[in-house]
This record gives C-alpha cells, structure tokens and sequence, in this order.
DNA sequence: CCCAAGACCTGGCGGC
DNA sequence: TGCCGCCAGGTCTTGG
C-alpha cells in the first residue's frame, strides 16, 4: 500500500485530528514490528502536545516538545482515525490516543512498519540522517540526478529507488517514471545522457505529482477499505501489466526482475 | 565506497 | 476443500 502518495495522503489524513491535540496514552498491543517499539519511552510523551505533523520520505513524524514520534507503514501498514473504545482487529498493533477522545491506529499485518521515539535532532537521526531529497522539491532536478549518476554501474531503475539518491520512489513508480521517460530500465545509471536524466527527473515528479492527487481522492473518507491499488491501477500504463499491448505502441508490455523486483517496460517505447 | 543478496512477516493467489 | 509454493507497494543489514 504505502507509496509515497499514500504516505502523504494519510499525513493529511491525520493532521487535522493530531495537530494541537494532546496525547493522552499509547496501548502497544504487539512490540514486535520491524524494530521493537520502545512502550516505555513512548509513555513519557503522554500529556504533550503535537506541534506539528510532517513527512519525510515514507516517514511520519509527529513532533512534540518532548520527543518525536516516527512512523513508517512498511510493505502493509495503514493508520486510522477513530474514536476512542473501538474494539481493536487483528494486526492492529498501537494506538496513539489524543484528547482522551480519539486515536491512531496502526495495522500492519507483515509488520515491516516501525513506531520510535526520536530525542536527539530529527535530522540527525540513523534513519532520517543519509536520505536524498524529496523528489518534489527543487533540491531534485536532472543536474543533481546526472551528478549522482557519474561512475554508477547500477542499474538506472536500482539508482531511483536507492533513498541515498531520492526518496519517495517505490517499485511502482520507479517502472513508471521509466516509462515515462523512454528509459529502459536495466540501463547502467552512468550511461544515461544528460538529456535523458532530465526527461527522468520531470517523469518522477509528474508521476509522483498525478498520484497523489489520486491517492488523496480515493482515500479522502480515510476510514475508507483497506486500500488495493484499485485507484491507481487504472493510471499505470506498465506496472503489473506484463503480457498486455502498451497504451502507446500496442507492444505488448515485458517484464524482468532487477534486484529482486519485478520491473515492467515497453520494449519499444523505452529503447534506451 | 560500491554492489548484490539476505533478512524481516503475513496473507492471498494459482495450481494440483 | 486442502495444502504448497510463490508473490507482494520497503529498506536495513551483511558480506564480498
């Protein structure tokens, strides 16, 4: 579920209900997600209030004057606003109370989600502290990607999904902005011409720009289904499309794995 | 430093 | 139906 666009869909999800409000308590039902959720750390957070929400990456960060709270959804992690006393479903690890009236809740049924307190300066921390730039930011653009791409034998689709490089682009959109942009995915990053690390970059965003408008319209009631990619499948010209004529060139679409990912492409419309 | 592969975990699907 | 193998939107960690 969680690409970026998601992400930020549940930030602006949840930022109306968090913001200003006070935490109130934690129930930590399972400590076991990717690293484990240190309970009592997040215990002394309770009466502070969160002065502002914020993504960065795939990250949410909930910032109080004592601490803050960082949350990542994983492969299978969704967050919830509810009211308080809602009986709590499978998989539905901790909720986040505020007010002593509503709470986030975090499910995350493969458990690659993490929930920790951060005490030392946000950006210094091991997680935030090597990531690149948010792909929709000026910080991004085709002179930083070519610059980054020089004596890289990596493949280009690996070097947009390395974080070190640009956050943000998952597996789905990596094949996308690829498309996109004419580029073959298996092609090595540092033989990309400037003029294709430009096409790139504007892919990327433009991708990334187009689904979160979609992603904050399908999930606009929030406590909306669990969400299958219905909503964007119909956007995707090749990902999870392999065996169908492409919507350019009616090639029929191929796929291959690179680095242990499936990789979609048109071999005609990405020569290069 | 760079790169590839392994690791973590559950659920849904197709095939037999 | 039931069981088995495979696959899945992420990313940190390890080993060469």
């Amino acid at each position: 579920m969680p690409e970026l666009p998601e992400v930020e869909t549940t930030l602006r999800g949840i930022s109306p209900a968090v913001v200003g409000a006070t935490i109130t308590g934690f129930e930590v039902r399972n400590t076991a997600l990717r690293w484990p959720v240190p309970v009592g750390q997040l215990q002394k957070l309770t009466g502070q209030t969160v002065s502002k929400a914020e993504r960065r990456a795939k990250y949410l960060l909930l910032h109080t004057a004592a601490g803050t709270i960082l949350l990542h959804l994983g492969m299978s992690g969704s967050l919830r606003i509810l009211q308080t006393g809602q009986v709590a479903g499978k998989h539905d690890h901790l909720d986040i109370e505020f007010d002593g009236q509503q709470l986030v809740r975090l499910n995350d049924p493969r458990r690659f989600g993490c929930c920790l307190l951060i005490q030392s300066p946000v950006s210094e921390h091991k997680l935030l502290s090597n990531l690149g730039p948010e792909p929709l930011t000026e910080d991004f653009n085709a002179h930083y990607l070519f610059s980054r791409s020089r004596g890289r034998r990596v493949t280009i689709k690996s070097l947009i999904m390395d974080s070190t490089i640009v956050v943000g682009v998952g597996n789905i959109y990596a094949s996308e902005s690829l498309f996109l942009a004419g580029i073959r995915p298996t092609l090595a990053a540092k033989r990309l011409s400037r003029k294709r690390h430009h096409l790139l970059a504007d892919a990327i965003k433009h991708v990334l720009q187009k689904a979160i408008k979609a992603g904050g319209t399908s999930l606009s009631d929030f406590s909306g289904t669990d969400g299958k990619p219905g909503y964007f499948s119909q956007q995707l010209h090749v990902y999870g499309r392999s065996g169908e004529p492409c919507s350019t060139c009616m090639t029929t679409i191929q796929s291959k794995v690179i680095a242990q990912r499936n990789t979609y492409f048109c071999p005609v419309c990405q020569r290069f």
